[in-house]
DNA sequence: CCAGTTGACTGGTCTATACCAAATTGGCAC
DNA sequence: GTGCCAATTTGGTATAGACCAGTCAACTGG
């Protein structure tokens, strides 16, 4: 997919990270640059990220070094399916729905939208070995992915829409919430009225600051963490 | 405080984005690195982070545009005073208690210690027009921050640690749940058994790679979203 | 008047080089 | 040995220049 050179240098040196033992020493900055055969800037552009992401860390003026795991890496939480997958056990999925309709006005206003636009609207749950983790429903504008419903909807949205419409995702807002779901997803989730859940609505932005998809979804609070990280 | 070329730079844009409106262009970087007197590389570190926070965005071949805001900001949770400021109203802090214990099982892990460790304890409430927001309790090793209790504690943890410590906080993790906080942190909430409420496991990470402080709060599910942004 | 080409932009990427401050190392004088 | 100072090495920052591919407007030939 993307072949720029410090994207090609990020997938190495985040398997070398991962293969050596926290704490332990990498290659001088200089040095990696060197057997890369890439400059020193494009190799700290890789540095840097992995550094965000807490796979390295550096003490100036003495190197880079392996980071030690703290808490789970921050999750892309659009690909359910993949989480789940990451927790092991066996993930299954229900469709609930998938049809088109006219965008209420708060979907309109997330999908910068007028309201009454077509969108495809998908309702699927997630289970993990048959108990219901997650319910969600996606709002996809029309226009941005004709012929959606065709495709394999057992993916992630990021993945769908950049492989077969060469929208990609470019970054992610999401507001959560603690929330008692209204009864529709309660009895989905088989959850009672005192079980709080966290509410995501998630935003999907392109390269071209539109917004390609809202995903609302419900995850039950006593079986899902939500994990992430800030940079200051 | 921070006086490198590209912090400077990302204040000034971040002031311009701001005074412009949404989609409306930007110079090109080109004019940019120029206006401010340094070279494009150094332009686009602080390009790059601007666009990560969500204030422009760039289209490949066109130029650079102010974004249109879309939800609020991704937030620093940890400043928790500040958050409350921005929201407008009066802010209030309440301290319940603030000493020096032995660090249980669940904190030494969390920051690195042994336990029995000594670590300060601070438990505070929030308030908004006096109607109790958030409440929280940190401890922090006290071999990181001695005296600390000595300090003004109702500046944020980053700060304080940055300014009297000279401990910068790199980055900080969350974990993130929905749940119904024990009966201490109800009454101080002033909330009841059915009210979801957040709960935040936040970790600040150093430079160093040592964890600094952990703050464990609880805000309440109806007055506050977290809002957050993922890149791909 | 229209179609097609050209050229001046744009952001995106990468290189080669340079300097700084802090840490480490090595050797020299005592 | 021991103590001290200089040279080297480290990450961090910044520069100036180069090339690419896509956009878009102006120009040109029919």
């Amino acid at each position: 997919m993307k072949d720029s050179k410090h994207a090609t240098l990020l997938e190495a040196l985040a398997e070398l990270s991962v293969s050596l033992k926290p704490h332990s020493q990498l290659p001088s900055e200089r040095a990696l640059s060197e057997e890369y055969g890439v400059s020193r800037m494009t190799l700290r552009r890789a540095i840097d990220v992995l550094q965000a992401r807490g796979y390295i860390y550096s003490v100036p003026s003495k190197g880079l070094f392996v980071a030690e795991p703290r808490m789970v890496r921050t999750s892309d939480v659009t690909s359910l399916s993949e989480v789940l997958r990451h927790r092991g056990n066996n993930p299954s999925t229900k469709l609930h729905l998938a049809d088109r309709i006219h965008a209420s006005d708060e979907v309109a206003k997330a999908l910068g939208l007028r309201k009454g636009d077509w969108v495809y609207r998908i309702e699927q749950s997630f289970f993990d070995a048959d108990v219901a983790m997650a319910t969600e429903t996606a709002y996809i504008p029309t226009e941005i992915a004709p012929g959606l419903l065709e495709q394999n909807l057992g993916k992630s949205l990021s993945g769908i829409l950049s492989e077969h419409y060469e929208k990609p995702i470019l970054r992610v807002q999401y507001r959560v919430r603690s929330v008692i779901p209204e009864e529709k997803f309660r009895e989905r989730l088989q959850i009672s009225e005192v079980a709080p859940t966290l509410e995501f609505f998630a935003v999907g932005i392109t390269s071209k600051e539109r917004s390609a998809f809202l995903v609302v979804s419900y995850k039950r609070g006593d079986k899902y963490d939500l994990i992430y990280q800030l940079e200051v």
